[in-house]
DNA sequence: AATGAATGAGGATTCATTCAT
DNA sequence: AATGAATGAATCCTCATTCAT
């Protein structure tokens, strides 16, 4: 079943972001989704395939989030605004996700650290580079390199992502939404 | 010695960057640094107690260069681009540390993840909270918060090392102080 | 299976009582009794509750065997002579148990030696402490404290099971009977 | 010296009474002695040779002190009360001893448990053995076999020391002295 | 004579994974 | 499909002993 499948999913993205991949073992995750053992070897390969299931449904969901909202704005920077808003709203929901990203993990499926990476944030080139670039043509915006730009904005966005769950997330995430537009934006505007 | 100890923290970096911390085995540690085993007990109580001098070296050591280069800097804006550059070139002759800082672990001296990272952005304050405030003050920058700010500016200036990083640290790193420098003071500059 | 936890348990009752706790590996207990290393560890939280197991299961046993018989008689002497005798053949079937209370570690399941061996001798008031006082108050004992006594008996009788040991066990230890019973009542008998 | 060596056993023999054989280090020993570890090594052969000298000179010691007080005594009941007496008065300065008799060892000098005990227990056929066999002879002893005597007392003899021991040594332990002539003596008399 | 840095054999324990039921 | 008993490779850490100084 696909939900027994999601169950352990969700069981082990909580347990992971609490104790840590390697302290988490795959028996707790069985008991805590009330499985034998032998089950969960049924819906996964091994323990490194959960991870990158953990991962990749994560990120498949998130994208899909946002390319559904976003698809039908045509303004750059209102393409942008809602893009952000809908990351940090999937962040505020699945706030573990972001302690796993942040954990040991310097291979994932025989990809070096750096390879992992290159395509995580690939991913966002398909909202916003073309934009940017048209921007930067009509000289809206300064002529920075688009990575330059991009590497920047998702900093900017995980800078403020982190501080949330450090403070023990007391605030809804989105609020930040302006803030993050606002230094974002203007400081990469011509003027 | 100090000598055997800090080879030892060298080689540990670079293997644990390379290869994340639990698969990372004292037995190779010590084999790359050609000691025996328990010559590597007499320098550090356990595993956990080595992870722990490595970060804190490091961070020490960064803050240190950055407080030597920018105490004797008042005006503001100088003084966090000389920050941000002696960040830059810190994490460029130690990336190593940086890979290490992402794939921490929940606990980091039997603190939280959160507990950590609350005391890593926490020592920025020395170099820039007064700045920022003062010129807050003056008018010449927009009314954020200052932990708005902070959490931003060092969201900007991860995101240009992890780039760097992934890209192979292909060019000095210490280029992009620029590019960050411009988005950000942009950025929060009130106008 | 009770089985295989009973098994461990003979196993481990023999290896530690000739070779000493210490010498004792979990790996040649699992090696004799044809389970995998990991196995031991289903049946015991490690190597110390082995430990404990060992002396509780023994000690149960021989209470409850002292017991069994020793409740139907209500003559003092024969109470005694009863139970000398069952004590003595336990230890004549399981003397390696005695060989392991001889090597026992300072402490056991986090008490001190002196806690453990508290318990112990404790274990023997039931069945002679009421009848010994009476008949101190018949003025057929001497007046002893119950204690002197207590601890003078089971002298006796390890002393006795101490030589049957060391000698090779070559006679049947209960025939020792009479003369620890000749030499203790006769010992404490008023005349 | 020979008192660098004195001091190193009765440093050895407190710890390993308090803490177990194993569990004490030679580097805890060298330590409170304030010598450095390869020190130790000039004056034993390795632990074990350490642990088979504190025994060693315990029980010359012992037997030296009864020894020199037993030989000017002909009568065999005064030499016993003797013995006896002066043998819970080794153990009252010296009842460390008997808690490392009762650790784990089960081989001395590669000889067996069962060999070293023998030995223990022949020391005290030097003393009693001819007058008790004189007494039978006379007819004011019953007619046991010396051994069953010998170990009997002894046992009598090492359950009051354990009692004391159990309880926290609170009363001089030569006070049972009389408790354990009377119950040994009447017990063999022939009446 | 004295030291203590260095060593590595040795052992307890964990846990991902398998497989018979 | 589901289980969980069984496994043993893997790894941390300890500590007796050596040896260069």
């Amino acid at each position: 079943m696909k939900d027994k499948r999601n169950l352990i999913l969700k069981i082990a993205e909580k347990l992971i972001s609490e104790k840590g991949y390697t302290k988490t073992t795959i028996e707790q995750i069985a008991n805590k989704a009330k499985i034998g053992k032998g089950t969960f070897y049924l819906y996964f390969k091994n323990k490194e395939d959960l991870f990158i299931s953990i991962i990749d449904k994560n990120l498949e969901n998130l994208m899909r989030e946002i390319r559904k909202e976003v698809e039908k704005i045509s303004d750059f920077f209102d393409r942008l605004k809602k893009g952000i808003e809908i990351y940090l709203i999937y962040f505020e929901k699945n706030y573990t996700l972001f302690k796993i990203l942040l954990q040991e993990k310097p291979f994932i499926k025989g990809q070096r650290f750096e390879t992992f990476w290159k395509g995580f944030f690939k991913k966002w080139d398909f909202f916003i580079k073309k934009g940017f670039e048209e921007q930067i043509k009509n000289g809206r915006l300064k002529d920075f390199e688009f990575e330059d730009i991009l590497y920047s904005l998702i900093g900017i966005i995980h800078g403020n992502i982190h501080r949330w769950i450090i403070n023990g997330r007391k605030y809804p995430l989105r609020e930040k939404k302006d803030v993050i537009l606002e230094i974002f934006t203007e400081g990469i505007k011509r003027r």
